[in-house]
Parts: structure tokens; C-alpha cells; sequence
RNA sequence: GGUGAUGUAGCUCAGUUGGUAGAGCAAAGGACUGAAAAUCCUUGUGUCGAUGGUUCGAUUCCAUUCAUCACCA
């Protein structure tokens, strides 16, 4: 019997450029579902600083990880794969083709290259963070010289958090992080088709501030007030959040942290965008080149259907 | 019209006793496999308003000129 081809549209871009919008776009022409891959969007007690789709948007197409997870849970790149495999495989079940939307490049890469199954050791992580804090970064640097010489060779041995995961591996299992480690990309049983989407730096950087204004219209600051008592929690460490935390802490005025929240989304903007840059599996576009989006993914759909016959 | 001040990086400004310049902010580039909207690294981007003069050499001194601001008419 003839296999079916299967495909997964992969939308990827910076904040604000209009992922959500083609995203539905898309679901709703292949008459398919969406996978949302946005680290913050899931977290069903954050609203108006995520930018999540609007309740029309998600009463048109179906969205998955949105609003599904909480931010007492413990969320990841690594749950995101295992679960977000599970869903595609059930939307792929019934339909030729599923469409995954997302900023959070780590997330991406997840489902479409897949992680080393290395395991995670909260307790562990906060034994480190809490010896990070007492001891500071050159203990845990010497830590990792000592348990593997290798990947301290590698890592930017500046930033705690790799110092901190290599180590929390190595302690939790033993092995060293160099070793799991192997960034074997893995072969999905679906096609990948990566769409990526950009704007002239000036006008995306509009766009962002624009949409701030309007979150900030909507009531981000009430919003964040309820939430500052859960400052700690990770999913509240983020751009949107943690700046207006740092007002109510009377770190800054009400005007500073409204420019905060402007650069800091700009600059994760540029973040995204240096990730998924050098991804070259990506075809770009401009939010507003349906057409050329529409031939650019039937060429593909085409090319593969004939293949198979 | 007169007098004065200012004109240097995207912005706010510093500076050069004459040897083509530097801070803050903004920004740019990069890394990154279980915190990733996180975390970390690197980088000064410039006809020194314009034209001419003095000088070996002018962004700096002089003259003219343009622009902006303030005050006086």
C-alpha cells in the first residue's frame, strides 16, 4: 500500500511580525489543526503580555499548547517534544497536514530535529542555583573542569546556565554532559516545510513597541500585579513581566519600565532572529507575501505527491 | 534687523593647550539540546553644519555663511 505524505508547516519569525495570523490562515486552507510552539503562551495564567491568538482566532482553528499548561507546572523544551510529538501524531492521523507556529526557536528545533533524551534533575538544579548564589560561578566552573574536562572546553563558561545543566547531568547521572550530548538529529515521519517570516528591522521594532502600547491598554499591569506574588516562578521570568515586577519592587518608575518593556522585546526580537538565521532549511517571507507563501508550499506539497506515485 | 548661545555617533552630551575624537542611552553582530520570552559573549557606528583663510597639519584658531534657540528691537 502507498504511504500518504504527511507534512508539518513550520512558522517561525520574531515577535509581533504576524506568525498567528498566517498561521491561521494556513490551518484553515488545509482545513488542519495548530501546534503552537511559544514557551510563555502555554501558561494558561499569563494573558496580555504572551500575545496569545484571540478567542476568535482560536475558535476558528484549533490551537494546541496554548493555555495548556500552568505555571506551577514545570514546563520545557523536553516535555514540549515528547507531548507536542503526540499531538502532531494525532492531528497527522486524520489529516495530511498540521502547521506549528512559534517564537521559541529551542522549541522548534524540538519537534522538527528532536533532543537528546537526557534526563532533568529539578532538585539538583536548585542545589546548583543555591550553590551558585552562596559560592559564586567559579566554584561551579571548577566543578565542571573536574567532571568534564570536555565540554568545559566547549561551553561559554560564562553562563551559569550551561555551566549549571552540564553539571546537573553529570550529577544526576554520572555521565558526563559531553557524552549524552550527541545533537543527533533524528528523521521525523512527516515532511517539514519551514516558513519563515520577516520585516524591515525599523518596522518590526513599530510594530513591537505598537503592540506594548496596546498590551499596556489592555491592562498588562493589573495583570501583572495579580502575578507579582509568583514573581519566582519561572514562566514569570520573561520579557513583559519581569519588568513591570521590578516597578512594583520600586526599582524603577512606571515610564522606565514601560521603555523596558519596549527594548527588552525588541532585543529578544533580535534574539529570535539570530537563532533562526542560521537555520538555512527556513524560506523567508515578508507577513504580507501570501501569494508567494501559497505557491512556495504547494511547489513543495506538488513536487513530494508526484514523487510518490 | 541687532546681540548672544549652540551646531561633534541614531539621541543627550563630553573633548581635542592645533596632530582627524569618546561617554551614557539607543543600536548592531553572535552563541545557545530540559529556565530558551531564559542565559551568555563581542562591537563605537562619525565628511566633528558648510565654504574659505592661517598653518607642515584645522574638528579645534580666524572670516564668511547656513540652521536652531534665547533675548532685544
Amino acid at each position: 500500500m502507498k504511504q500518504k505524505a504527511k507534512y508539518l508547516i513550520v512558522i517561525v519569525g520574531p515577535t509581533a511580525v504576524g506568525k498567528t495570523a498566517l498561521g491561521i490562515k494556513l490551518a484553515s486552507f488545509f482545513k488542519t489543526e495548530i501546534l503552537s510552539a511559544d514557551s510563555r503562551q502555554v501558561f494558561r495564567e499569563m494573558e496580555i503580555g504572551t500575545a496569545k491568538p484571540s478567542p476568535e482566532e482560536l475558535s476558528e482553528v484549533k490551537h494546541y499548547f496554548i493555555n495548556s499548561h500552568s505555571i506551577y507546572e514545570e514546563f520545557n523544551a523536553g516535555k514540549f517534544e515528547e507531548e507536542g510529538l503526540k499531538v502532531l501524531e494525532g492531528i497527522l492521523d486524520t489529516h495530511n497536514t498540521a502547521v506549528m507556529v512559534g517564537g521559541s526557536g529551542l522549541y522548534i528545533d524540538a519537534i522538527c530535529k528532536g533532543m537528546d533524551k537526557i534526563p532533568a534533575d529539578p532538585e539538583i538544579r536548585n542545589q546548583l542555583i543555591k550553590q551558585l548564589e552562596t559560592e559564586g560561578l567559579e566554584k561551579l566552573q571548577e566543578q565542571l573542569a573536574r567532571h568534564d574536562p570536555d565540554y568545559f572546553g566547549k561551553v561559554d563558561k560564562q553562563n551559569p546556565q550551561r555551566v549549571m545543566r552540564a553539571l546537573e547531568v553529570y550529577l544526576s547521572t554520572g555521565i558526563p554532559y559531553s557524552v549524552l550530548r550527541t545533537r543527533q538529529e533524528v528523521e521525523r515521519p512527516f515532511s517539514i516545510i519551514k516558513i519563515g517570516l520577516d520585516l524591515e528591522r525599523a518596522v518590526l521594532y513599530e510594530r513591537i513597541d505598537k503592540r506594548m502600547d496596546e498590551m499596556i491598554g489592555k491592562g498588562l499591569f493589573r495583570e501583572a500585579e495579580k502575578l507579582y506574588p509568583l514573581r519566582h516562578l519561572n514562566a514569570l521570568q520573561t520579557v513583559g513581566y519581569s519588568e513591570i515586577f521590578d516597578y512594583f519592587a520600586g526599582i524603577h518608575n512606571k515610564e522606565e519600565a514601560v521603555r523596558l518593556l519596549k527594548r527588552n522585546s525588541r532585543r529578544y526580537a533580535k534574539r529570535q532572529l539570530t537563532w533562526f538565521r542560521r537555520d538555512s532549511s527556513i524560506q523567508w517571507f515578508k507577513p504580507e507575501e501570501d501569494k508567494k507563501i501559497n505557491e512556495y508550499i504547494s511547489g513543495l506539497i506538488e513536487e513530494k505527491k508526484t514523487f510518490n506515485i
